[in-house]
DNA sequence: AGCACGCCGACT
DNA sequence: GTCGGCGTGCTC
């Protein structure tokens, strides 16, 4: 018996790797070591530092050097890491890899975060009263003589400051300050008074400091679940302990951080991919050394250190960008529970539209529900939603007659109209009115997008691009007809339709360029009537003060999708589209063209709201049995030969272990069989009891390595997938 | 993943 | 005669 190090390295390998002891150094859990592997060298965190190796000890390499002395991962990421790994299935290693800002897995020591703060020595006091320096240099004494001043401070009043702080302290006259214990300042704005919904939610959760315990917020949209959880920072503040708020996305983040920052009197550190991989490193390491009170940020954010938790909140907790799509397919609102169940603290997940699977576990009673069901502050009433029948309407590029006055009305009383569309583009499909052929992808087999503004087709599925036809390829006839409507092309007609109005379109494209798209929302906030066509992009949570109409020009595809979470997003959709319009003092009004105005789901969702719609949804799930009422995992493959990933995924189901309590469904295509020229196809294994599959898929796992195909195709497992693509 | 080894085709 | 294609194996 002999000790050994145990290391998680940044490998997709499924295990950790085992290392002799450096000459010198206490090796610990959550340090970081570099090792030699292989040819090369890599930087790894140590797991066990006292394990048994079940290779030959003549095998192993000794660690080259320890990188640091106190370990970066403390022992609750290093246990939820472990857990992350385990439950998604992925390499250990690959799960640290994800936690650490890329900067900290250099073989370097960690980067200095101490406050930088600067004050004048006593020979500096002299050096100012004899008046022998100019220039920059000058102004920078004369500024420290007032006392010591923060580097930001510093920058934001002397250009070039530093290099005058540089000649300064080489000359001895200043020096670096220990940093002040930061007061908190008192809040730039006062808290707004909370309603009595609001209160008692914050109360309840309040309630459970210094524990576990889930919450689902629970929030229409203009409730004001923001106060909520700016109240819920303020308490955790007081106690000393730290906050972690995750967002979405970091387009949604400049107007919530600057709340923060006015409301709250301390810094708070923000986190997303953005970010430079220097200042991501530096916020990092303030919340691990407890500085940083308040994190901010995207879903990586959810492996941020926080020594001192008091609280985690979750907003729009619905959102699909928490789950990672590619590499360690982590769910971040998952992790968080887990991180909030480590760290013994509350933790909140907030929503208007909260997924099923969330509302699964306020049911049974694992989460706590709080309801914010009113509207503070102005007398805004819910804006009223209207189905719009097109069936044997005439339709002017898909849009009815019914719409086209609505939004006229809007414009006419200079405000503004939203239609969304959920297609990029002119139109998608290019057809021969000759002979029916259309322009095709020809790797993945599926209609190409026309793209009048670039005159080109393109697919959206690989993004290959292609010349459009003059005439047509198959028939030589010159009919060639744009079939369908993007959102370019609503623009071109609304443009038409409503001369004189400003009509901006809102997609990938026009927002492609950085700042592009708070430009267009800064000049949408402006007064004066106005059309935006938008995709997506709108349905989230952006402030547009002047909209007092939502169009919706057809909602058909998710009422009839295959994918059997089709009918719970468009549920989301249609409530977060709605919630874009009637903010202002005007009640919103909202319109929603189908041909199936007789749909339960559409019924329910107007009568009764979202909540009444998403029990509905949850019962058929619950019947079919279903997610959230049954667990998955999804083994995916892909290659350029079909005959390669069918042998792969025969192997595969061959190789899972027997289960009369899981099910095997495939393999089977994927439901695009062809992308980008690559053959794809899946085996779906279903269990009502999560420990039963991942008991299951544990072991499948490793044997998948092993199979004769593994190293001929591309796959990937994804457990809980949320979709099937 | 990342890298080296190794065995077969078209180039100076 | 070699440069280089990617199939195969390995990393404590």
């Amino acid at each position: 018996m002999s000790t050994v190090v145990r290391v998680a390295l940044p490998v997709p390998l499924p295990t950790l790797f085992d290392y002799l002891p450096p000459a010198e150094g206490r090796v610990v859990a959550g340090q970081r070591v570099l090792v030699p592997f292989g040819r090369g060298r890599q930087v790894g965190i140590v797991i066990e530092p006292a394990a048994t190796s079940t290779l030959e000890l003549a095998r192993l390499r000794p660690v080259i050097r320890l990188l640091d002395d106190e370990p970066l991962l403390d022992a609750e990421l290093l246990r939820t890491l472990g857990w992350a790994a385990d439950y998604w299935l992925g390499a250990p290693g690959e799960a640290f890899a994800n936690a650490l800002p890329l900067a900290l897995r250099e073989p370097r020591p960690l980067p200095d975060v101490a406050e930088e703060h600067w004050q004048l020595t006593p020979t500096g006091q002299d050096a100012l009263s004899g008046g022998r320096r100019r220039g920059g240099s000058r102004a920078l004494l004369e500024r420290l003589s007032a006392g010591p001043a923060h580097a930001d401070a510093l920058a934001a009043n002397l250009p070039d400051w530093r290099g005058a702080a540089r000649r300064l302290a080489a000359a001895g006259l200043i020096e670096r300050a220990t940093p002040p214990s930061t007061p908190r300042r008192p809040p730039a704005m006062p808290p707004p008074a909370l309603s009595s919904e609001q209160r008692d939610a914050v109360a309840a959760v309040g309630e459970t400091f210094g524990r576990f315990q889930p919450f689902l917020l629970d929030g229409i949209t203009g409730s004001g679940k923001t106060e909520v959880y700016l109240a819920l920072i303020e308490q955790a503040l007081a106690a000393g302990r730290q906050s972690l708020l995750l967002v979405p996305e970091i387009g949604l983040a400049p107007q919530t951080l600057r709340r923060l920052r006015e409301r709250l009197g301390v810094p708070v550190e923000v986190l997303h991919s953005n970010l430079a991989e220097g200042d991501r490193a530096r916020a990092w390491l303030r919340a691990r050394s407890g500085e940083a009170k308040v994190v901010l940020g995207t879903r990586s954010a959810v492996f941020t250190p926080l020594p001192r938790a008091g609280l985690i909140l979750v907003d729009e907790e619905h959102d699909a960008s928490y789950k990672q799509q590619e590499g360690f397919r982590y769910h971040a609102r998952d992790l968080a529970l887990v991180r909030a169940r480590e760290l013994g603290v509350p933790v909140v997940l907030g929503s208007a539209t909260p997924s099923l699977e969330t509302l699964a576990n306020a049911a049974n009673g694992r989460f706590r529900t709080l309801r914010l069901r009113a509207r503070p502050g102005a007398s805004r009433p819910a804006p009223q939603v209207q189905i719009v029948d097109v069936r044997s309407q005439y339709l002017d590029h898909g849009l009815s007659p019914a719409l086209l006055t609505a939004v006229r009305e809007t414009v006419e009383r200079g405000e503004q109209a939203l239609v969304f569309r959920n297609r990029r583009g002119y139109a998608p499909v290019l057809l021969c009115h000759a002979c029916g052929w259309h322009a095709d992808c020809a790797r993945c087999e599926r209609p190409m997008t026309l793209h009048a503004g670039q005159r080109e087709l393109r697919c959206h599925h690989c993004d290959r691009r292609a010349p459009v036809p003059s005439h047509c390829p198959a028939c030589g006839a010159g009919a060639l007809w744009p079939q369908g409507q993007g959102t370019e092309r609503l623009e071109e007609a609304l443009g038409a339709l409503f001369p004189g109005v400003p009509v901006k379109r809102i997609d990938r494209e026009t927002t492609r360029r950085r700042d592009a798209f708070e430009r267009l929302l800064d000049e949408l906030r402006q007064d004066g009537p106005a059309i935006v066509v938008g995709t997506q992009m709108l349905a989230k949570g952006h402030d547009l003060p002047r909209l007092t109409l939502a169009a919706i020009v057809s909602v058909d595809e998710g009422l009839h999708s295959v994918d059997f979470r089709a009918g719970e997003r468009l549920a989301q959709l249609l409530v977060q589209v709605a919630g874009r319009s009637g903010r202002a003092d005007r009640p919103g009004r909202v319109l929603l063209q189908t041909h199936h105005p007789d749909h339960p789901l559409l019924r329910t969702l107007l009568a009764s709201g979202y909540g009444a719609a998403a029990a509905a949804l949850l019962a058929e799930r619950q019947a079919v049995q279903l997610p959230p009422c049954s667990h998955q995992i999804l083994l995916r493959a892909d290659a350029h030969r079909r005959d390669e990933v069918e042998a792969f995924l025969a192997a595969a189901a061959a190789a899972l272990p027997a289960d009369p309590d899981v099910q095997v469904a495939g393999p089977m295509p994927a439901p695009m069989p062809l992308r980008a020229g690559r053959h794809r196809a899946q085996l779906l294994i279903e269990s009502t009891g999560r420990a039963r599959l991942h008991a299951v898929a544990r072991p499948w796992r490793a044997r998948l390595d092993a199979l004769p195909h593994a190293r001929r195709v591309r796959w990937t497992l994804d457990v809980d997938p949320i979709d099937l693509y």
